[in-house]
DNA sequence: CCTCATTCTGCAAGCGATTGCAGCATCTGA
DNA sequence: TCAGATGCTGCAATCGCTTGCAGAATGAGG
């Protein structure tokens, strides 16, 4: 059952080198006769042998693996990104560590476990969840290396969009089309994870209100997570209010899924008796016709991953800030207000 | 910059005991005076100390890191696993290692990375990503642990739903309505993956046909991936063709909102003109009234994280093979064919 | 033919934990 | 008070690979 697994002293006796040989013959280090390397790499595939990667680690000081810190990997947002990071670090070379840190002791947690003096990862991307600076600060100053998407700390690289004006893009439309009582459907993030981003959007939302001259009423202001379900009980109340909302701005195009279902069980057309905007450009959107400001979320994970390549290589510089584009995707859930 | 980070010799020292006090301490080991791991703990949090992962990992020659491989992260179905695996694997103790594995030549590369022998992870699950009984069998022969979700290869445990009997359910609720030409529309796994779930729903399909005495026009099958962009396409064709189906019988979720997309593309009304059934129960499907059958995705991710965590318990058993229930969840989809 | 530069290669000292075994106290019961 | 348990600790050997340094071999130039 244990049979003995070859070890890299093994590859050496049997292709006649010493085991420094062998792994930087193994590894396609500089100064390996090229005769030498053949004979190496022969018999490393004749005993099927494969480094100790522990071993590896701990000799050479650096783990090759990233570690992600997601609020919660199963959303939509959260995966897509996941998906485009580790296509991009694995290409590279690096293994991705992946967890999912719902509160803000996980968050702690995962700090601790994964700064530089643990071993465990050679990096950190945190999505969406928020650090303080200082202890933003005291992570690099200690070695570490990170990015954040989603939100921005000035010692760590980040990539970003301009959430305010996320907020203000999606209220202007609902404004531009006459609505005056507009519903809000605030993101909230578990438990006190300083989420910022809710906090921007809604910035914007009130931006735009003001640019218009008008102040929005904080009775249409409503937090529920991401979940459909959740966000569908919530606009449930907003539309079933004294004085309802002609037109609802959701944060995310999941929470405007929610709103869309609220709307039918009240036997609300879309956009005739209810206008909605989202958040994102969800796979889903284009199905029900949602109009959202879209964020190209593949690309963040994708930049995430080249910045931390760039800041694993030779040269480290001090962290870069990208800040995404987004733009406003039309389709057919807005709407002029009915008019009673 | 570099300041000495504390290694377990310092914690040692503070404590005025042996490394192998401080590591028995540390890891709450028996055999340990209360008053000396007190003096240990204090010492250790004095000093900030954290283990060396790699260091430990390769003396105690262990990882406590689980390897998932997935075609797709991105994917809802996948996502969802990976979230609740993770959740409580995490819960364990462990790490979560993810790997996109999207050809058969990164299924193999992935395998052969994280055997045992590499040290990169204790156990290894299989999402999707189906294996030769060969390749499975030398795998455990290397001491190698593995469960499997989705499919099923007798030396490894796995975690799957009774995937005819899906697609059988599936099709019968179309054919009790009367429909006859019930469009399929399949899913195509990556390149060769060996993906299996496909040809046991339509199995399923084909089953059913037969059981009512009909044989489906092969014409009305047709593949795609998940994306719904490539099922509206695929579905536009079956729908537009001489003979089109008047019900489809969608893999996923996903293909079945791609189809619900052609439909409105053609004008179709769904019911009353094109009927549809789905498999997943995705969160968006209630929002769009998808007749579907229901997998428990998150139980089945739950159910394979404690599968591992028994075998890398103390006993040993055999291969566990376990299967989940699936439902039919009736919702608007599903309707009379239309009388032409 | 000699010297010097240029490649290769091997030696051996780490990397930072874990753990079997032996040794020393302390405690128990007679 | 003494023998035998029992409970804590420390010693030192490992785990398997990487890498700085020095030595050997080869080639080039004069």
């Amino acid at each position: 059952m244990t049979d003995p697994v070859a070890r890299i002293g093994d590859v050496a006796r049997a292709a006649g080198v010493s085991t420094a040989t062998v792994s930087r013959a193994l590894r396609g280090l500089p100064h390996v006769a090229s005769a030498t390397r053949q004979r190496v790499l022969a018999a490393a595939a004749d005993l099927d042998y494969r480094p100790n990667l522990p071993a590896a680690r701990l000799a050479a000081g650096t783990t090759n693996t990233i570690a992600t810190a997601v609020p919660d990997p199963a959303a939509w947002f959260n995966a897509t990104i996941v998906g485009a990071l580790g296509r991009h670090i694995t290409a590279a070379g690096y293994d991705l560590l992946l967890s999912g840190v719902a509160s803000s002791d996980e968050r702690q947690r995962f700090i601790e476990l994964n700064g530089v003096r643990s071993g465990r990862s050679d990096a950190v991307v945190l999505i969406d969840v928020a650090l303080d600076a200082e202890i933003a600060s005291a992570f690099v100053a200690q070695g570490g290396c990170a990015v954040t998407i989603g939100f921005r700390t000035p010692a760590l690289s980040s990539v970003t969009v301009d959430n305010v004006a996320v907020g203000r893009s999606a209220t202007e439309i609902l404004l531009d089309h006459d609505h005056r009582r507009i519903g809000l459907l605030s993101l909230s993030g578990g438990d006190s994870l300083n989420f910022s981003i809710p906090s921007q959007r809604a910035a914007g939302y009130a931006g735009a209100h003001s640019t218009a001259g008008l102040t929005p009423d904080p009775a249409l202001t409503v937090s529920t997570s991401n979940s459909w379900a959740e966000a569908r009980r919530a606009a449930h109340a907003l539309l079933r209010a004294a004085e309802p909302p002609s037109a609802i701005f959701a944060m995310c195009d999941e929470q405007a899924f929610g709103a869309m279902l609220a709307a039918r069980d009240l036997g609300l057309r879309i956009p005739d008796d209810l206008s909605l905007v989202g958040v994102d450009d969800h796979d889903q959107s284009r199905l029900v016709g949602l109009t959202t400001v879209r964020q190209h979320v593949a690309t963040q994970g994708a930049v995430a991953a080249e910045l931390l390549l760039q800041m694993l290589g030779p040269n480290v510089g001090p962290p870069q800030h990208v800040q995404l584009d987004t733009e406003l995707i039309i389709r057919d859930s807005v709407g002029p207000p009915r008019i009673d």
